[in-house]
DNA sequence: TTAGGGTTAG
């Protein structure tokens, strides 16, 4: 795979592609209900059908049955009952029903979304023992689970297994290549896996064109996605909801609001009709440039209207709430989102801990981690981040470092924002040297930590050490606020530091030549 | 398979 090549020639695949395929195999089999547990009662449809099969099989009738088992496991999967379905599926098996290649494919989709990419390829191994062999939807699950954990060199990996097994690839495999490829940063060699799929020959369909838009506005092309989503219409090419929202939200994250705009009113103009995903991205763009009102608004008339299905529209209007120190709001909106019964997800419970943590209920923040975890949700670096936080903004500085070294410890992969608010509050304490100590433990540092350590030393008048910072930090690629290069620089003039000051001043200009 | 939500500096 081409893709595949030129990601390792730029470094950016390892090369222990074979190892982890090994490690893969090594877990095939193993787990089979990958730790969930085991359900305490089962729903009054679950022993008929478990019956109608029972049936099925005393008849010799084996293709209703077959398919009755998967319309059953389909709907415990959606419903989240995953132990329930694997139960059912044990229960077939006893019956001597055959499980075929939609019941492991389901099985293993939901496996996929509630347990990552390695409790799937444990159903692909079952599956295989079983002897029914993987398809085409086997992988495009598997490519699919890789994409929703980041992982493009897993999703490469299993699209060249996929064709090495002589699986034709369809374009939902093509898509769900891609949409790993942009979402993980990679977009050129996401246009390589479009121009593949014109090379073999598939037709992209609607997504594939809405995957390439969302792609290419996150990668910063916002106006050729513009201009493609022109050339769409030109074409009469597929352009529906989805390219619309996809095309809104965007344009309003790369602040093209006027853009977006454009593309709002429009959608008004067609037969189709703005769904909840299209106000959420409105409310969003309205917080974010300063209309709070009218976000505010935009929200209470989803409200008004009983169209919030699930927990978005919430955890925006909470958050920007939270922003502006509007507490009481965001604690009656919290308390209808919960009653309203939705099934909250990690991003959900790390908005509730941060409302606690800026409340100052650190007990509470901490109960909300607890029944995250109960409920088979993992922290993850949000949640480390926004604890670290917390846990400095209330002046537990030995915590919030246990904290860090526990998040060490689990190797997360982002850890920079939690080192940052350590930084930012150490400096605030004026314990300057325990900030540097810690920056330089840091194996990434950004804008954020040199704008609080810059402040910091500025802060204690230590302007010789400030400046020498401000210039690794430029060196390096990164940038302070304009508040902490004037802090620098005043500071510098007023204590007669001209060497340093020209130093600064030849820096600062460079960095501004060489950026972009 | 694709669109909307979460953390840090001033």
């Amino acid at each position: 795979m081409k893709a595949a090549d030129v990601l390792e020639a730029r470094g950016v695949l390892v090369s222990s592609s074979r190892r982890r395929r090994d490690q893969d195999s090594a877990n095939v089999g193993k787990g089979r209900c990958m730790g969930i547990k085991q359900p305490s009662c089962m729903p009054a449809w679950y022993s008929k059908a478990s019956g109608a099969m029972a049936r099925g099989r005393g008849r010799g009738r084996w293709l209703l049955p077959t398919r009755l088992l998967n319309v059953c496991l389909a709907a415990l999967c959606r419903g989240g009952s995953l132990a329930l379905a694997e139960s059912m599926l044990v229960d077939a098996i006893r019956l001597g029903l055959p499980p075929d290649a939609v019941t492991y494919n389901t099985l293993l989709a939901a496996h996929c979304r509630a347990a990552g990419l390695e409790a799937g390829i444990a159903v692909m191994g079952r599956m295989r023992e079983a002897g029914v062999e993987p398809d085409t939807v086997t992988y495009n699950s598997l490519i699919a689970g890789a994409s929703r954990r980041g992982l493009p060199i897993h999703a490469l990996d299993l699209f060249d297994e996929m064709l090495r097994a002589g699986i034709a690839p369809d374009s939902w495999s093509y898509n769900a290549l891609m949409h790993c490829l942009f979402r993980s940063g990679h977009p050129e060699d996401a246009y390589r896996v479009f121009a593949d799929m014109a090379e073999k020959g598939i037709a992209p369909c609607g997504t594939t064109y809405n995957t390439l838009l969302d792609g290419m506005l996150r990668a910063g092309y916002a106006m050729n996605a513009y201009r493609m989503f022109r050339y769409l219409q030109r074409a009469g090419l597929p352009v529906g909801i989805v390219t619309y929202n996809t095309m809104i939200s965007g344009l309003c994250r790369s602040g093209k609001v006027g853009y977006a705009r454009m593309v709002l009113r429009e959608l008004g103009r067609t037969d189709h009709a703005p769904n909840v995903v299209t106000y959420t991205a409105v409310m969003k763009c309205c917080f974010r440039y300063g209309r709070f009102q009218q976000g505010l608004d935009t929200f209470l008339s989803l409200l008004d209207k009983g169209c919030i299905s699930d927990v978005f529209p919430y955890c925006t209007v909470i958050s920007a709430l939270v922003k502006k120190g509007r507490m009481e709001e965001a604690n009656t909106y919290s308390d209808l989102m919960l009653k309203n019964g939705s099934r909250l997800d990690s991003v959900c419970y790390n908005m509730l801990i941060h409302m606690r943590c800026q409340e100052g209920k650190l007990d509470d923040a901490f109960e909300l981690v607890s029944m995250m975890e109960d409920g088979g949700l993992e922290s993850d670096e949000y949640t480390f981040a926004i604890l670290v936080n917390g846990l400095c903004k209330m002046g537990h500085i030995e915590a919030a470092e246990k904290h860090l070294c526990y998040m060490e410890m689990r190797g997360m992969q982002s850890n920079v924002v939690a080192y940052n608010c350590l930084v930012d509050a150490l400096c605030k304490l004026q314990e300057v040297d325990a900030a540097i100590r810690l920056l330089q433990c840091m194996k990434l540092k950004d804008d954020f930590t040199y704008t609080s350590l810059v402040h910091g030393l500025c802060r204690v008048g230590r302007y010789h050490m400030a400046s020498k910072f401000l210039r690794i930090c430029l060196h390096e690629g990164n940038n302070v606020l304009a508040s902490a290069k004037r802090a620098v620089i005043d500071g510098l003039r007023s204590s007669g530091f001209k060497n340093d000051l020209r130093k600064v001043q030849v820096a600062l200009n460079m960095a501004k030549l060489l950026r972009p």
